[in-house]
RNA sequence: GGCCGGGUGGCAGAGAGGAUAUGCAGCGGCCUGCAAAGCCGUCUACGCCGGUUCGAAUCCGACCCCGGCCUCCA
């Protein structure tokens, strides 16, 4: 039984979804004017992990995630660069690609573009409108009439009175109730803009949401994700908007990613204290093993917990990582086989982990007793005992998407291309060290190995093997 | 001000009325020329004050701190 907490109710439910075997399942992607920043990464892993679960759980998954490429900062940003939006977007929207792949996130099974959906948004706004939920001003604006939407505020537990606090009116805003929000915005001279039967003009934010998701999904479908700072008013907006329209219920089930934070503080472009996920993955050689050690940063904590990002939460995540890939290197080395099987133990361990909201670190516990049973059994050379458990090792990590790389790779197992083989001419002067028992020597020189970042072990016949993580 | 989260051992991070989380680090042992890796064993916990209970880190109440949303943000 799979249980997920729903932002909708603030409960813990047991999930059914709609259409039998097949889950329906949206999440709100990113705004392409900038590069990915570890946010942006942690919801794209995040629900990478889930649907990957979600289809090892045997559910037949279609899985939307939609990119904004039409909006007021990427308008702005443009024009600061002096490049056409296409231009600016495309080359963003290839950006964000090369990182995710780097994170080993699965492309999503469809991913609209806001510009491909211009007609369906339209005609959205005509139906609000036709059923008195909108209004055109005389600007070429659209507003949402908030207040005649009588559940608003049910997934954020606002109520709109005390919105109406904050609410503000800009200057060149025609809104009867400071509480509405747009859905088309007329467009000013040298803005990109399609024709609307209210003019000249582009989508509002909320709306691409609602048109493409129920466009590509139905009305009405099972999940519906995103960081926790969409939750208001982008999330609320969309059920105003698309329950409204369709009037049926639109989505069951809401998912929110807790906050990256980074010196306890959350990360955020206003505050102008984020990282960029390139940044990070620039931080090493092999941009691979550290996409990796990043994503198991993520999978480290639970999704709807806040998370700390530092330098000590990667090392963390990179020592962690490094105990699954020595076990699996080790098998591979050994001769042993792989057994066709897995281990129902842990299996049942990792799906009840899995089945509790996603908990991620928890199935990592179980990963972890599953490695070193792994490698008990390797020692006592119990050959069938440690192909059954390699298989079930694979078979957890295949299910998270993590330990994808090839193990001698990510350990740098004799792996120093770029030093001129000085490494392995220090490694060759060790073994002959050892074979003349002159341990002084041995010992300086595996010194200066560790100098270089590099662990040596020695295997019974006397020669070496070293890695350079 | 209104509304949400959260405070767990040296660090990270799950859990949730009686339990060995897990990873890293520490300590003792096995292995090793010595190491490394691995294995075995082991020490540090549940913000503060009350209450409920046979029993509370886990439930209830007060308090103190931290973060967030209420405006663009994943």
């Amino acid at each position: 039984m799979l249980n997920i907490h729903n932002n909708l109710t603030g409960n813990k439910e047991e999930f059914k979804p709609i259409d039998g075997n097949r889950v329906r399942i949206y999440v709100c992607g990113m705004t392409v004017y900038d590069y990915c920043h570890l946010g942006h990464g942690r919801v794209m892993v995040g629900f990478d992990a889930i649907v990957r679960y979600l289809r090892y759980r045997g559910y037949e998954v279609t899985y939307v995630r939609n990119i904004t490429d039409i909006d007021d900062k990427i308008i702005t940003r443009a024009n600061e660069l002096g490049e056409s939006i296409e231009t600016l977007t495309d080359r963003f929207i290839g950006f964000m690609n090369e990182d995710l792949d780097v994170l080993s996130v699965l492309k999503p099974d469809i991913e609209p573009r806001a510009t491909e959906y211009i007609a369906q948004i339209i005609e959205m706004i005509e139906t609000l409108i036709g059923r008195g939920y909108a209004y055109p001003a005389e600007n070429g604006d659209v507003y949402y009439r908030t207040r005649q939407f009588k559940d608003y505020g049910k997934l954020s537990g606002t109520c709109l009175d005390e919105l109406q606090v904050g609410a503000r009116i800009e200057p060149d805003e025609m809104k009867d109730d400071p509480l509405d929000f747009v859905l088309w915005k007329g467009s000013k001279p040298h803005e990109p803009s399609w024709v609307s039967p209210w003019g000249q003009g582009r989508p509002g934010w909320h709306i691409e949401c609602s048109a493409m998701s129920t466009s590509l999904l139905g009305n009405h479908f099972d999940i519906h994700g995103g960081g926790m700072d969409l939750l208001f008013p982008h999330h609320e907006n969309e059920i105003a908007q698309s329950e409204a329209a369709t009037d049926e219920p639109f989505v069951n089930v809401w998912m929110h990613n807790g906050f990256l934070k980074i010196n306890t503080e959350k990360m955020s472009k206003s505050l102008k204290n984020f990282l960029t996920i390139r940044e990070i993955l620039a931080l090493d050689s092999n941009r691979q093993r550290m996409g990796e050690i990043l994503r198991f940063t993520f999978l480290l904590s639970h999704y709807r917990s806040p998370l700390n990002y530092s330098d000590s939460s990667m090392e963390n995540a990179k020592l962690a990582l490094k105990r699954i890939y020595l076990a699996i290197h080790k098998f591979e080395q050994s001769g042993f086989a792989s057994a066709g099987q897995s281990d129902a133990r842990y299996v049942e361990k990792f799906r009840q982990a899995m089945d509790d909201d996603f908990n991620t670190p928890e199935a990592l516990s179980v990963v972890f007793d599953c490695v070193r049973e792994l490698n008990r059994s390797m020692e006592t050379e119990s050959s069938a005992a440690a192909g059954r458990l390699f298989d079930t090792l694979m078979e957890m990590t295949g299910a998270l998407g993590i330990a994808s790389l090839d193990a001698a790779q990510f350990l740098g197992v004799e792996n120093a291309a770029d030093d001129g083989g000085a490494i392995r001419q220090l490694v060759v002067q060790r073994e002959q060290a050892r074979r003349d028992k002159k341990w002084a020597l041995a010992d300086d020189l595996r010194e200066q190995l560790v100098g270089l970042g590099v662990e040596v072990e020695d295997r019974p016949d006397g020669t070496s093997s070293w890695r350079k993580l």
